[in-house]
DNA sequence: GTACAGATTGAG
DNA sequence: TCAATCTGTACT
């Protein structure tokens, strides 16, 4: 099978563009010469400053953020409850705080929600920045899966109710039916 | 300096 | 249904 690492120009296009084309799309993190790889089946989009949900709403930057504004293909990965992590992948160019939520891999349940995800592939604060163009130990791959729109469910955002009804009705959560 | 909510999860 | 657990942000 094709292997092929996804490259500057496949991030740094429209945000929610990318966020379904990361659908079926394999993410590989090399621990210790061991390869962790699992199928992206669910990612949700953030596209600031507008979005009142994303950090970046109203152009803010903070120590937290920062690495939201990144050109597409960087690692923004930040806490949440004190105890979770969450992988986002940014996107468009850079300066613009956009970027996609990985939700969920392939993984039946050792990576079914957005902090199994970071347990599972062991990323915590040392990702903060990280190139997935360069990075020599996590990226992604292309391997040829091809997915039909029909295979691409989008439904609304998960816990955002405070960023309100127009925000969080939008249908940017997108879901790989298996 | 202090208060408090949050892009979640797992146990009860 | 709720506690675990801590950072950023908005107060004083």
């Amino acid at each position: 099978m094709e292997k092929k690492r996804l490259t500057r120009s496949f991030y740094t296009k429209p945000t929610l563009k990318v966020a379904k084309e990361l659908l079926g799309k394999y993410i590989v993190r090399k621990i210790n010469n061991k390869n962790l790889e699992g199928k992206i089946i669910e990612t949700e989009a953030y596209i600031g400053p507008q979005d009142k949900a994303s950090h970046a709403y109203g152009g803010k930057i903070t120590s937290r953020n920062r690495a939201e504004y990144l050109v597409g293909g960087h690692i923004y990965i930040y806490l949440v409850y004190g105890m979770y992590w969450q992988l986002n992948i940014t996107t468009a160019e850079g300066g613009k705080p956009e970027c996609v939520l990985i939700r969920a891999l392939d993984l039946d349940k050792l990576a079914n929600g957005p902090g199994k995800v970071c347990r599972y592939l062991k990323l915590n604060k040392s990702f903060y920045g990280e190139d997935l163009t360069e990075s020599k130990r996590i990226w992604l791959e292309d391997r040829g899966e091809k997915i039909k729109p029909s295979q691409i469910i989008a439904t609304k955002r998960i816990g955002i109710d405070y960023a309100g009804p127009y925000w969080a009705n939008k249908k940017w959560r997108f879901v790989l039916k298996s």
